[in-house]
DNA sequence: CTGTTAGCGCATTCAG
DNA sequence: CTGAATGCGCTAACAG
């Protein structure tokens, strides 16, 4: 007799037993609730409260073959960005039945190719994954995933499935334009390593200056170039990549090189406010000798002094919409549009206000969350 | 014959018929490689790619009751603090066929306890949780859950299973006593909604000042006492929580009130980063006239201007750590210390540097990670 | 080291 | 609306 040893826990067979009906009708009663007669019902929720039964989710996922996992890749934890994103699909799956499975990508196609490969081993009832950029291994996989797959954050004419998100070229473009009507002639570009996101927003910069007769390579200033998620598998502090530090040495050094710069679009908000620290280090006017923009505006881009400029995106939204779109379709509803822009906003402030001609904006004054 | 629609993949069968052995023997093979001969683990492996034959872990969490995940609650993913500590989980999992389930808790013992039930549902394999307040409905579900419980970002005399973290409230004593070192009088604490660990670091607080019988209730400005979680299920802009300005707003209604302040130690940086800038726009000299200190050390704080002091605390490291424990425990190996204090560390910089002795330490250059 | 047998707990057939 | 039988794909247990 070689009893297999269980979990000890109550199966639905014990629950069917105790109400007097068969397994099935326990089955349906827990999932599809008005399929069952009012009196099997009631006996059946009294005998699951008794037992206290709760359902194997992974005897479920075997005999239905779908899972009820909505696998969501990301390329960074850390980077607040996709942390919103993350929010915004947590808002989302709420009394959904669904589960949320991240996985990490770290800004490397190949990782993101191999964390597709292990998505599907566990059937995910839908994909949501940052870009749009993906290699073709990856793209043949996700499309025959046999689910629905959401694109976020970018944006593409011939998404895989659907796409919800917007275009960094015109951000960067927008963003760009906003400092030449500002009255910027020089104006330079900050960035770390970059993405190919980051360089769709680059591409927007210097189609904006070409457009303007005033492009010049010399002001694209990079630094570290070493891709980060390359060093990551060991035991290191947090504190490996400091962006601020960054833009505060990127705007040290380009006012000492004397290159006339007298504005700077800085690929992310951090990196801007490095930027401001230098300038308040050396005495430089923010916006009137030198304006600063960021891109993504965090929360304290309002808040500084000066209120930095900087381009709102939707990343929560992002990852709302692309839980919606999920669930609805989950639900048999049509795919419906297929691509879905979400647009951004040039929050124009005082770091980039050099003829002092904005009027103050109030502080919002909201609670806000610790750690 | 009523057979079932299947997946159309490949089973453990298909390849054991093809490489013409038994099935068990190509589960062995793909499990524990070891305990197959050589000849017959060629074999096998060539069926499995020949057929691209990929295991369902569905099943395979079925029949062997253990799921291989690691469910990780935290209480926020928006929070850097914890974003961080998902890094070093991340990293820490690395090719240890785990899989892991991040789980949202906003804050919210309740949704906790909730999330804990749904987790234990998936059998997890090992479950790692942030703080050591739970419920005692979640500390028994917890207790009973068969699996390896890591509490972490918190200490406790008495871990569920084993905790990993650091002591707030030494840690907020020995920051507010490095603000009275450092010659300041009339420390105030600049704090949002609190949870736990904020109280206990405002513990801290206290009893420092109140050894140096300088403690005065006044000066504990809260703000936004309203738990942003509560909010959280509607359509809402990213937006809805301004730390940043919150600091700014709370160090111009202190500088306002006239509470006579010489410093502030700031429940988290951004806090910090926003009372800077209030200081700035009311020429307010950081540090003779005020100092600033926060709490986490976020890169920004070294880089702004004047740097800005912090209680630097191991985030990664809980994460990481977290997950060593895990899998050595997987492994079948001793539970171990099941008490582990990482400790954290009081980054004294200009912000807090009255008398002007510290000697101004090089940023580091180090490169990031864009959007 | 390998195979046989017997489930894991649930949901999909199909028949009432 | 309900139920009986059967299988989802894999692995624990035992025997060789």
């Amino acid at each position: 007799m070689r009893k297999r040893r269980s979990n000890g826990r109550p199966t639905i067979a014990d629950v069917a037993f105790r109400a007097g009906v068969g397994a099935i009708t326990v089955s349906r009663a827990l999932r599809h609730p008005d399929q069952v007669s009012e009196a099997l019902r009631k006996s059946i929720t009294d005998a699951v409260r008794e037992l206290d039964y709760v359902p194997n989710l992974n005897a479920r996922a075997l005999a239905s073959s779908h899972s009820n996992v909505v696998a969501v890749l990301v390329p960074s934890l850390t980077q607040n960005i996709f942390s919103d994103v993350l929010r915004g699909v947590y808002d989302g799956v709420e009394n959904s039945g669904l589960r949320i499975e991240i996985a990490n990508t770290r800004y490397n196609v190949e990782i993101e190719e191999r964390q597709i490969f292990e998505i599907l081993l566990h059937e995910p009832s839908a994909i949501i994954v940052s870009g749009t950029e993906q290699t073709a291994a990856s793209r043949k996989m996700l499309e025959k995933a046999g689910c629905p797959v959401i694109q976020i954050m970018d944006m593409t004419d011939d998404p895989i499935h659907k796409v919800i998100g917007f275009s960094h070229f015109h951000a960067g473009k927008a963003m760009t334009q906003h400092l030449l009507e500002a009255g910027y002639q020089r104006v330079a570009f900050f960035s770390g390593w970059m993405n190919s996101r980051s360089k769709n927003r680059l591409g927007g910069y210097i189609e904006a200056l070409e457009e303007a007769g005033v492009y010049d390579p010399e002001l694209i200033c990079e630094m570290g170039n070493e891709k980060p998620s390359a060093s990551q598998g060991s035991i290191k502090d947090y504190h490996q990549f400091s962006a601020a530090g960054m833009g505060r040495e990127l705007m040290l050094r380009a006012l000492d090189r004397g290159t006339g710069i007298d504005a700077v679009f800085c690929n992310n908000d951090v990196l801007a406010l490095g930027a401001l620290f230098a300038c308040m280090s050396r005495q430089v006017d923010v916006p009137r000798q030198v304006g600063i923009a960021g891109f993504n505006d965090f929360d304290y881009m309002e808040a500084a002094q000066p209120a930095m400029s900087s381009v709102r995106i939707h990343r929560w939204q992002c990852g709302y919409q692309a839980m919606q779109a999920v669930r609805s379709e989950l639900n048999g509803e049509p795919v419906g549009e297929r691509i879905i822009d979400l647009g951004f906003e040039v929050m124009k402030r005082g770091s980039t206000d050099r003829e002092g001609t904005l009027e103050a904006a109030p502080l919002s004054e909201i609670p806000f969350t610790l750690s």
